[in-house]
DNA sequence: AACAACGGTTCAATATGCGAACCAACAGGA
DNA sequence: TCCTGTTGGTTCGCATATTGAACCGTTGTT
């Protein structure tokens, strides 16, 4: 691993819920020598990406990547796509829905949405998601690169009892999310959530993310996933559409198929 | 320079202009060793800053920024934003100096900062500014959207003797404010205030806010007013980098002519 | 076929990053 | 007051990661 990817690792311990690191704090975060960590910072601080609060003296993320990131959204427009239909997914749904994005080898978060109907809610707090445990992840496998599935396949950590942890598992796992159109992932990242999820297309035509829908699982019915796995379609067709792709046929199929008969399916699918 | 600073350097090289660069062309562009350029990218685009277009095959900004801007953002409002370069304006100019937003075709007043030099000095305890009579207003007019000068037109109501009541007066005053970069209001809101101010933009490139400077007309000298438009420069690109956005060419350039000669100019114009 | 430009790779030399140890300042607690 | 545990920051010798000239294979143009 490089100095430079070291570094650049630092950023992703800065988040809305932790906006704000100290170098020693830093250091225990990310299991790092402290002298070496310093060194990073000072990189990160000189080049723009960490400012220093003059009151704390904490590191948090500087101005440029608002830079940067105006310059991405221009680039590829892809969140200013994905309010609308997200926002009534969470409405139509009334469970936190959120949409991630592929990039590499990565599933990030690109935007979510909460909805208030509920006291108890899913919350969307990280910035990458596991391939093999979360139903954005699963999806990415069943539906992008095939590679994907190798590199899953060496780092299957297990986040709850649910989490598959061995090939098999997965692949059957992704199996039955490529017949079904939907990614679901039933407890096995977080013990109370359970996500379903549906693929997304860009003008490529490659696999470009999914639209997730993350429920409460003592709130689970066959009802809700009914619902939920319609309004993934209508939200999966819109993003879609706003990001100049088309969904490859047999995905729409797939959806068919399981709507049609989703009555006669249980909700550990 | 450590080599995560080069790394980082590279990304300065993306814009809204130039979003997607190859290989070689980023090595002319920085001016680095082929070999070493294809490394950084390599550590960018595994740290998910860069992904490469799959059909260009070149690199562009990837989905990771997107995530730490809305991180800045919710760690750095717009206010705390201004608040340093605030305090240094007023510190160097030794007079009363505030940052205005335009919201819709209303201009208020974000956050001000007295200087204790002076006995005598202006007070800004108004809310929002009229847009023909001040200099945050007249700025508003110059640069930003082009539908507020017939919407400010139609309520030019006299404050001062000074303050212009006919539409050409209005135009001619915007046609300097936008040759010089500049606004200017020579007691045309109060008597004894002469204020000056220059532009700030956000993350949209769009017009945003002015930071202003008000003076107690009666101790104006072109020398002071030299010093109030370096240090409105300073603060307006310290401003709009903390909000995310770039100060268009034209109004870099209005500043470097009207300041190289600016000792030929008086305090009139 | 010749040519140029492209992305990507190799390898010796050395610049660069590394981390244990160390400093100074600060903040409770006894 | 001392003691202890923080904090951010610095030093220095060693080892290795980084460097760039040169090279390679591919693609597209003339």
């Amino acid at each position: 691993m490089s100095s430079t990817t070291k570094t650049l690792e630092l950023l992703a311990h800065f988040s809305t819920s932790r906006p704000e690191i100290g170098l020693s704090q830093l250091c225990r975060l990310a299991k790092r020598d402290k002298a070496t960590t310093y060194r990073h910072l000072q990189a990160l601080e000189e080049t723009g990406f960490l400012e220093r609060n003059p009151v704390s003296k904490k590191y948090r993320l500087g101005p440029i990547v608002l830079q940067l990131a105006r310059t991405r959204e221009a680039t590829v427009p892809r969140k200013a796509g994905v309010e609308a239909p997200l926002v009534a997914l969470a409405g139509a749904t009334g469970e936190t829905s959120h949409v991630t994005v592929l990039s590499g080898k990565t599933v990030y978060a690109l935007a979510s949405c909460e909805s208030p109907r509920h006291g108890t809610r899913a919350i969307i707090d990280i910035e990458t998601f596991p391939l093999h445990a979360t139903a954005s992840g699963l999806c990415a496998l069943a539906f992008g690169p095939t590679d994907l599935m190798a590199f899953a396949q060496k780092n299957l950590c297990g986040f709850t009892a649910m989490t598959p942890t061995t090939a098999q598992e997965l692949e059957n796992i992704v199996g039955t999310i490529r017949a079904t159109g939907f990614g679901c992932a039933n407890r096995s990242y977080e013990d109370e959530v359970l996500g379903l999820s549906a693929p997304v297309f860009d003008q490529t035509g490659h696999y470009a993310g999914a639209v997730s829908v993350a429920s409460v699982a003592a709130r689970f019915t066959p009802d809700l996933k009914r619902i939920i796995q319609e309004h993934l379609v209508i939200a999966a067709r819109d993003i879609t559409r706003n990001w100049g792709g088309t969904l490859p046929p047999q995905i729409e199929e797939a959806w068919a198929k399981t709507l049609s008969h989703s009555n006669t399916l249980d909700t550990a699918s």
